[in-house]
Parts: structure tokens; C-alpha cells; sequence
DNA sequence: GCAGAATACATAGCTACCTATATATGTCAA
DNA sequence: TTGACATATATAGGTAGCTATGTATTCTGC
């Protein structure tokens, strides 16, 4: 009956998935920071390496978070010097986002941070475990974005 | 090869736990905050009905948040008028945090907040599937925990 | 061709985490 | 019994998210 381990009795999966959340973002996060990144980074800068130049409300899209948060991280990435904001001739209330070459040098380094932590979460793991693990988190997710919209009506 | 629901590729399962918990945050933010609560404090607020008084450290080791998180967390519950800090007779380093009369009413509304949200994440899974995520989150959960105490030699 | 709606972004202010560091008290061993 | 270490909390400053709201530009229907 002890708990050492587990300081809570129900093994509530929503707890477990903040718990995870958070102790992977502490993980990367001083690599990470070694390399002039963070971790919240990590989505726009892979989707501007793969996709080229981006608008901030696109970038906020892919990395399904909403407009400010976006601003405040482009904000962020501007001031460190991994970004640059560049007028898009097509529409003057937008910018265009895109890496800079120092972003884009280091970013290799970054990815295989973060691969090498995905990795170590799920290493035990088979495949099969891995897939069942991957249907059953995307199922909790599309529940949890259907049960938004809901409320969003 | 639309990407509407889906805007990226990669179904990496750390993005989706990262997603599925600020979904879920989000989704029970309005209706706690109606009751005076917030996501956070729930652990709190449940040990503390639960255990009665704890020191700020012994909450810190339940909710599994660092020192300096729960001393913030404190402060904004006890402004809130959720919870007492009382100095500990054993140690005047030590100050014992209990609830309020007034978390202690709302407190099951707010539980109800959660446990509805939780079955709204859950729903359409069978009583193995919701088994089979829970083992597969406590493994990834404790892979994460052994990588961050391997750093922290 | 223009008024109103929609869109793109910015700003303000909040929660909830984190690391690093300081301060006060307790404990224990020589 | 006192000095060194350990423990409990506080503070400073940062990231990353959120809602609510403001402002500038574009689009659209009449």
C-alpha cells in the first residue's frame, strides 16, 4: 500500500498526460536552450524548414495554438534571432515569416534533441504498443477538439 | 491528401499529449472558473479534503510540480480565498495550508467539472482501451521521470 | 463604390509552469 | 555547542499558453 513512487491513488490518464507534457518539456529544455531554442519552437521552425515562408496565422494553424500565443512566440524567436517578419506584398495586414540561416543550422541539432526524448518516452515500447498508444492519444484528442467546438457555438 | 483535421504529418505522440492537455485545460477553464477555481488547483484542493492540512512541500510532491510553482499556486489560492496558510507549531520554517469553508462547499462542482470533462475525453472507449492507455501513460510517464532524474546526477 | 463583415495581427493581463538563487530554521556531529 | 549541512519557503525572471479586445486591411453584397 505505499507510495512512493505514485504520490496519487487514481491514475487519472489527463493527469498523466499534463505529467508527461510538462516533465518532456523539461527534458529538452536545457539542450534546447544550449542551442538557442525552446521547446515551443520546435513546430514553427520545422514547419518553415518544410514549407518555406509562412503567415503567422498559418504557422498558429499548424502548431494549433491560438493567434497570440503564436505572436508572443514569433515575438520571442524575432528578438533571439531565429525569425524574421517580412511585408507580404499580397497583404499588406500580414507578414510573412521565415527561418533564419542560424535557425536553420542549428535546427538539426534541435530535432535530434527532441527525437532522442521522444525515443527515451517510449523506449520498452514495441510497435504494436507504439500505435495503439498513437490511435488512443488521437482519439482522446479528437474527443477533447470535438467537446471545444461544442462549447464554441 | 487534404491535411483539414489533421495539419501535420507526423502523429508524434508527445505532440498529441502536449495537445490533449491544453485542450483539456481549456475545456474545463470556464466552467471552474464560474465555480472560483482553476485548472491548477484541483490536486491541491483534493488532497487537501482528502488529507487535510499539508505543508506547501508535501503538496508540491502530490501535484508533482516544483517547489517554487506550488508557492505561486499558494499564493494565488489563498488571494482567491481557496485555502489558509497557518504556521506549523513543529517548525516555524513550515506553514500548514488548509481550505477555506468556501472551497470546501464547491469543491464537488468542481470535481464535477472535471469528471464530466474527463468522460467527454473518453468517450467511446471500452473498459480495455481506457486500461490499455492508462499502462501505456504510466510507462511513457515514468521513461520521461527516469530520463530527468538520469540528468539530474 | 462603399458600408459592413471578415481577416490578420497586436496588446493587455491572466494562469501555470520552469530554473536559479536567497533566507530562515532545524539537525547533527565533532 | 557551534558550525556545517539540510530543509522549508520566498523571490526574481523566464517560457508558453489562454481570453478579451483593439486596429488596420481586405473582401463582398448591394
Amino acid at each position: 500500500m505505499s507510495t512512493t513512487t505514485a504520490p496519487n491513488a487514481a491514475p487519472n490518464p489527463l493527469r498523466m498526460i499534463g505529467q508527461a507534457n510538462r516533465t518532456f518539456a523539461r527534458l529538452v529544455d536545457a539542450p534546447l536552450r544550449e542551442l538557442g531554442f525552446a521547446f515551443g519552437q520546435l513546430p514553427v521552425l520545422v514547419s518553415l524548414k518544410k514549407r518555406g515562408a509562412l503567415s503567422q496565422a498559418e504557422l498558429a494553424r499548424i502548431a494549433q495554438v491560438e493567434q497570440p500565443s503564436m505572436a508572443q512566440l514569433l515575438n520571442r524567436m524575432e528578438r533571439d534571432g531565429l525569425v524574421r517578419r517580412i511585408a507580404d506584398p499580397a497583404d499588406a495586414r500580414s507578414r510573412l515569416i521565415s527561418l533564419t540561416d542560424q535557425a536553420l543550422q542549428r535546427l538539426p541539432q534541435a530535432k535530434a534533441v527532441m527525437d532522442a526524448a521522444s525515443r527515451k518516452a517510449l523506449s520498452g515500447f514495441s510497435k504494436p504498443e507504439r500505435e495503439q498508444l498513437d490511435e488512443l492519444l488521437s482519439r482522446v484528442t479528437a474527443n477533447l477538439d470535438d467537446a471545444l467546438a461544442a462549447l464554441r457555438d
